[in-house]
DNA sequence: AATGAATGAGCCTTCATTCAT
DNA sequence: AATGAATGAAGGCTCATTCAT
C-alpha cells in the first residue's frame, strides 16, 4: 500500500532519482529498470516508451505543482491580484509540496523544464504547452501586474533571469547542498533554499534597470 | 588561412553549433562530421575522442574568458578590489568577447557549465578545476570583499542563484532571442542580454537577504 | 449462439483476416487480440500456442474442404475413377465451401500451404501429412488415372505448376480483385475466380509437353 | 576479386541464401551476419537497414532480368511483335540468366514478387513499381498481343494463374527438387523446370475459356 | 473461463571507436 | 593528414508466453 511497492511507482522513482543525477538521454531504460528491480519491458508496459515515461515523470510533478499554485493564487480572492512577494511566495509553497513528494520530484521537473528551451525538443514543448500552458498563464499574469513598470521586453528578459536562477538552482539541488561547506546537515531542504532564492528573485525584478 | 577552412576547426565549430542547440550526449560524431563535412574518423583523429572534442571546445572558449577576465582585473592594480558593478562589467565583457568568437560559443560554454554540477561528470568537474580552478578563484575573491555583509553559506547561494541566471540565459539564448516577440531583429545580441542582467544580477546579489 | 460471438471463434476469425492479410509471423498476439476484442492471454489460453492457433485455423478450412472432397468424389461409386474435368470440378466446389466459411479462410488456408514448402517450416509439413496426408492421397491417385501419358517426374512438376495457381491466386485473390479493373463488384466472388481457372488447369495438365 | 570475397556481397549472398529458406521477416540479421562472416552493423553499414538489405537483393535480380528480358525482346525487330512461344522462351533465358548469378537469386525474387501483391507490403509495391515497373510493361503489352481473343479481365486473371505457377514453383524450387524422387541428381537445375512448364503455361493461356 | 501484469529472449538499430591503407 | 570500412557494445523496443488472481 506505501508507494513505491507497484512496478509502476517504482518505476518511475527510479527514473526520477537517474534523470535528476545524470539526465534523460544519459539514463538508459537498464539503469532504470535494474534500480527499480523490474524487468526491462515493465517500463514499456506501462508507459508504452522512454518518451512515455518522461512524460509520465513530468506529470507526476507538474499536474501537482499546477494545481498548488491555483490554490495558493484562489486564496486571496479580493479583486485585486496578489503583490509579488506573495505571488512568490505562493510558488515557494508549490515548489516545495512537489519536493515532498519525491526527494528528486523537484530536481527532475526542473531539468525537464531546462529541456523544453532546446530547439531539438520541440516535442516536449509541444507536451508541456499542450497539458499546462493555460495553468501557468495564469501565474504569469499577475506576475506582469505587479511589472507594470517594465516594458514588455524587459519584462520577459528579466522573467527568464528569474527562471534561470530557479531552475539551474534547484535542478542541481543536491550537488549544491552538497559543495555548500558550511552546512553540516546534507538532507536536502528546499525550503532553506527557497527562502534565501526568494528576496534575490524580488530584487532582481524589481531593480532599476538600464532603460531608466 | 582563414580561421574555419582546415579540419579541424570546421569540427570545433560543427560541434559547437550542435552541442548548443541539441546537448553533448544528444550529438552525434555523425552529425558533427557531416555538418563540419569531413570524414567520420577525423574527430578521433584531431581529437582523441567525442570527450577530447568537448574539452577543446572548452578549452577554445575558457581560455579567452579568463585571459579577458584577467585582463580586465589587472587594469586598476591601485591596492582596493574593483567594486561590484565594475566586476560585473568585467565579467560582461568578457562573455562577449568569447561570443563573438563565434555565435555558438558562448552558448556550449554555459551548457557544459551546467554539465559540470551533475553527479555523474566528475571527470568534467575536474577538467575545470585543474585547467582553471585557480583563475577564476581570483574573481571570486574580489567578489567575496564586495559582499562582506553575507555569511559564507548566503554568498554560496546567491552566488549560484546568479550563475543560473547567466548559464541558463546564455546557454539558451539563441531560443530565448526567438521566443522574445518584440524585438524585429533576431541576431543574438549579447551586449543587449547582458545589459539587461548586469543590473538584476546586482540588485539581487545586494538585496536584504532572510537573515536581516 | 451464433458462430463469431465467443472468444476461440473470435479468435480465430480475427486470425484469419491478419493472416491472410499480412502473413502468419508479420501478424502478432497482440494484433489478434487487439481485433478480436479479447484478452491477451486469451490465445494461449485457448490454443495453448501461436502455433497451436494456426493449426488451429488450419483445421477450421482442411477439415471441411477433405469431406467435400472425399463427398465429391463418393458420388459416382460405378468402379471408374472420375475423368480430369469432374475431378476439378470437385476440387473447386470444395474451395468453394471453404470459402463460404469465412471471407479469409480460403486466402490463410492457401497461404499455410505455400508455407509447408519451406525447408524451415517442417513442423508444419509433419502436421499436414499426418492429419491430411491419406485423405489427399485419394484425390491426388484419382488425378494420376488421368494422366497416364505422363512420366512420373512430369506429372510430378505439372501437378506442382498448376498447385502454384491455384495457392497464388486463392491466397492473394482479395489483393487480385482489387487489382483487376474491369469489373466493378469488389465483392469477392471466387465462383467466379475458378470458373476462369479451370480449363486454364485443365489445359496446362494436358498439354503436349517438351518430352514428346 | 572472385564475388562473395568483400563484406557486402557476402552480406547479400548469405541474405539470398535465408531469405529464399524461410522468408524476409523471419530472417533475422544476427542469421545473415553469422552465416556471411561479417559484423552485426555491416549490414547497416552497407545497406542502411534490413528493409535497404532487401531492396538491394532485389535490384542484385531484377536488373539482369529487364535487361535480359530487353535484350531478348530487341533481337527480333522485324515490325510485327513476338510470338507467345518466343516470349515465353526469352522469359525463361532471362530467369536463367538470373538463377546462374546464384543459387538462390531467383528463388528469393519470386519470393519477393509474391510478397509484393500482399496489402500490407506497400513499401514494396511502390519500390518495384518505381523501379521496373516500366520496363515490366513492356514484355507484358508484346504478350497482351497475342491473346486478343482474351477479354481484358480474362487475360489479367489468365496472367495471374500463370505468374502463381511461375512464383510458387521457382520460389520453392529447391524444396520441391528434394521431393521428386524420379530424380537422382540433386542440382538445382531451372533449365529443367523451366522446359517443363513452358509448354504447361502456353496450353494453359490459349485454353478455351468458360466465355466460349 | 478469463484477465491484467509481468517476463526472458530476441529484435533492429545506433553509437563511438579502431584499423588498414 | 586523412579516410572508407569495419566492429563490439549498448541502445530502445517488441515478441510470445506465463502467472497469480
Amino acid at each position: 500500500m506505501c508507494p513505491g511497492t507497484d512496478t509502476s511507482s517504482r518505476i518511475i522513482q527510479a527514473a526520477e532519482k537517474l534523470f535528476a543525477e545524470q539526465g534523460f538521454k544519459e539514463t538508459t531504460m537498464r539503469q532504470i529498470t535494474t534500480l527499480a528491480d523490474v524487468n526491462l519491458a515493465a517500463v514499456n508496459y506501462h508507459f508504452g516508451s522512454k518518451k512515455g515515461l518522461i512524460h509520465s515523470v513530468a506529470e507526476q510533478s507538474l499536474t501537482p505543482l499546477c494545481e498548488a499554485i491555483e490554490e495558493g493564487l484562489g486564496r486571496q480572492e479580493d479583486g485585486s491580484g496578489p503583490e509579488l512577494m506573495e505571488l512568490m511566495k505562493v510558488l515557494a509553497v508549490a515548489l516545495v509540496r512537489v519536493h515532498h513528494r519525491n526527494d528528486y520530484a523537484l530536481a527532475v521537473l526542473m531539468r525537464l523544464l531546462d529541456h523544453a528551451y532546446r530547439p531539438s525538443q520541440q516535442d516536449l514543448q509541444q507536451f508541456l504547452r499542450d497539458q499546462y500552458g493555460k495553468r501557468i498563464a495564469v501565474f504569469l499574469h499577475y506576475l506582469r501586474e505587479n511589472t507594470t513598470g517594465l516594458s514588455e521586453s524587459e519584462f520577459f528578459w528579466r522573467l527568464h533571469f528569474l527562471i534561470g536562477s530557479v531552475i539551474f538552482t534547484l535542478s542541481n539541488m543536491h550537488a549544491l547542498v552538497e559543495l555548500d561547506q558550511s552546512t553540516d546537515q546534507k538532507d536536502v531542504e528546499v525550503e532553506v533554499i527557497l527562502a534565501r532564492m526568494l528576496p534575490v528573485i524580488c530584487a532582481g525584478i524589481q531593480a532599476k534597470g538600464h532603460e531608466h
